[in-house]
RNA sequence: CGGGGUGUAGCUCAGUUUGGUGGAGCGCCUGCCUUGGGAGCAGGAGGCCGCACGUUCAAGUCGUGUCACCCCGACCA
């Protein structure tokens, strides 16, 4: 491809709107473009990249017997309120109605629709497993747009669903997508950890893991343990209980004046105790139901583990005028003792406290010498808690380690629930009719590219690895107007191509310097540079973009200095 | 959805306080010159100052409304 003709728009400036490193290279790079908040056009490189990335999927997923198809983008009212996720979803579904005025979707997912197609067609224990795939666009109308490409409205995503006859043929699909995704995001050139998940909202009644892409700019926080093979998302992570220090023995509980003194920290200092010797009480409304969730003082609520606990839809930390009418001391003197019908919901570590200090649910005053058995009974006893790196590791104690990712795939085990709403049954040996065990298993493609880009940069651009570059190498004759420049490079471009090499060549009237910096923004891999030293002395500069690493060969050695850059790329990534 | 911010040339941004013929740098076009890390000179094109209504002799500038975009939070297969 000639750089003339390229539709690369390049900026020398970094565009106000990005924040993240990948959105502001792929727009200065000229590989995107915004055209409403979180939809993107993609130019021809990054079409190139996101051809390389699917074509790597295809490949793994067909090894692994799924078949690809292409499902509606737009989809039925119907089969949503079969599943009852048309109510569920909420607002981050796009909806349109048709000129008879019925119900679609723009499809975020495609459990449904899939599901529907199987129980069409699909009988018998004789033609499962059914893994089938598609690379698509997907819709999710999200509340904020946001890191370019990293959150959009519009994405591609590759997701497969799985058509098992039991949960034991499940497993076994789902370890075979496992080892394919490590497999895809391997051959992508990413760092990356599959890691313990939550479910999340697609529910289902398995394990599921996701593939995070370790970056610093990534929105997921993990943990994990490098001395054994535990990793997990902080919504999911627990650790090892702590040691009890030799519990102290209840005393009897008093009343003491905190004036004003509100937070975990103010009544602490206040004191003179440890935020570790306090129970923090909040007020949670789940659904219709108000209820009451202690956590040790200095510990984090992970809401996740409360969600999953009391199967609210809809989980929200009470108003203050909702908290004043269940403890007149309002926010910040909150105490679990005396608090009537409520359920309380308490982490484990709250119940080896034996004189705790907490709200007097009275303004200004807080309690001593609580203790959680004694002068209050406790519902539901959890690990409710935000696991923070180290905590000791669940399987080996060893401390956790904490870290940022960008989840760019994710393994679910549905289980029956699909499969169950919609009717997607089948008929075993013996004619009796089951429901399919299904799974489902999603690659944020466009955020893969995304989150290569996070991974692989530097101060002046991106540094594409090799198995996903949009080219391969790029031929810059330093000026192209002189004849037998243009000439050499011409022909060394011919014979690149020949070879098979994905080539550019920057045939623009730009100064070396406008050539140099656009290559090295636009991360292509190699480049080989054909100067006055190529007319005098028949010599060519053939430079990595990643290590810098540089060779002054002749023109002749070149191309085969090339092909084994190019192999030895291959095998890094 | 709550809080904050920004809309002026393709990009980055002045100009708005105090109303009076719209600017700079970069990019783009033409010519000269230059050619190993975003050169130089000369000339040029390009703006519904987000949109609407209002105040005024006069609005980029003041008022009201509205739309878009960005950031923080909440939320998020």
């Amino acid at each position: 491809m000639k750089m003339s003709k390229l539709m690369a728009p390049t900026l020398r400036q970094t565009p106000a709107e990005a924040e993240v490193v990948s959105h502001q290279l792929l727009l200065r790079a000229g590989y995107i473009r915004r055209s409403s908040a979180g939809v993107y056009h993609y130019l021809p490189l990054a079409h190139r990249v996101l051809q390389k990335i699917t074509q790597i999927i295809r490949e793994e997923m067909n090894k692994a017997d799924g078949q690809e198809i292409v499902m509606p983008v737009m989809q039925p009212a119907e089969l949503w309120a079969e599943s009852g996720r048309w109510h569920v979803y909420g607002d981050e579904l796009f909806r349109l109605k048709d000129r008879h005025n019925r119900d679609f979707c723009l499809g975020p997912t495609h459990e449904e629709i899939v599901t529907d197609l199987v129980r069409n067609d699909i009988r018998s224990y004789r033609q499962l497993p059914l893994l089938l795939y598609q690379i698509a666009n997907k819709y999710r109308d999200e509340r904020r747009p946001r890191f370019g490409l990293l959150r959009g409205r519009e994405f591609i995503m590759k997701d497969l669903y799985s058509f098992d006859r039991d949960e034991e043929a499940l497993d076994r699909t789902y370890q075979s997508m496992y080892h394919a995704y490590s497999n895809i995001f391997k051959r992508c050139g990413l760092t990356f950890r599959p890691v313990e998940a939550d479910a999340g909202a697609i529910g289902g009644t398995g394990g599921t893991h996701e593939f995070m892409v370790i970056a610093d700019s990534g929105e997921g926080a993990i943990l994990f343990c490098h001395q054994c093979d535990y990793a997990a998302n902080v919504e999911k992570a627990e650790s090892a209980l702590t040691e009890t220090v030799s519990p102290q023995e209840p005393l009897d509980m008093l009343t003491v004046d905190t004036p004003e003194q509100r937070t975990i920290e103010e009544v602490s200092n206040y004191l003179n105790i440890s935020p570790s010797e306090m129970i923090k009480t909040m007020i949670y409304r789940a659904d219709e139901e108000v209820i009451v969730v202690l956590i040790r003082g200095d510990h984090q609520l992970n809401e996740v583990k409360l969600a999953n606990l009391t199967q609210a839809l809809d989980l929200e930390l009470a108003s203050e005028e909702e908290c004043q009418q269940i403890s007149p001391g309002g926010q910040g003197f909150l105490g679990p003792q005396g608090l009537g019908a409520l359920k309380i919901y308490a982490d484990k570590e709250v119940m080896k406290m034996t004189r705790a200090v907490a709200g007097a649910n009275e303004r200004n005053k807080h309690v001593v010498n609580l203790c959680p058995g004694r002068d209050f009974q406790v519902t539901i006893e959890a690990d409710l808690r935000m696991v923070e790196a180290g905590e000791a590791c669940p399987k080996c104690r060893a401390p956790l380690e904490e870290a940022r990712g960008i989840e760019v795939g994710q393994v679910f085990k549905l289980g029956t629930k699909y499969s169950t709403a919609l009717g997607c049954t089948f008929l075993d040996e013996k004619g009796k009719e089951k429901p399919m065990v299904m799974g489902c298993y999603g690659i944020g493609v466009s955020r893969t590219m995304a989150a290569t880009v996070e991974q692989n940069h530097d101060e002046v651009g991106i540094i594409w690895p090799m198995s996903i570059a949009p080219y391969q190498v790029i031929v810059v004759p330093l000026s192209y107007k002189d004849e037998q420049q243009r000439e050499i490079a011409e022909k060394f471009y011919q014979n690149l191509l020949q070879q098979g090499i994905e080539a550019l060549i920057d045939d623009r009237d730009e100064r070396p310097g406008v050539k140099f910096k656009d290559a090295d923004l636009i991360g292509i891999p190699i480049r080989v540079v054909i100067g006055s030293k190529a007319i005098k002395e028949g010599l060519v500069e053939v430079k990595v973009r990643k290590t810098g690493e540089q060779h002054n060969i002749t023109v002749e050695e070149a191309t085969n200095k090339v092909m084994a850059l190019i192999e030895q790329g291959f095998k890094n990534t």
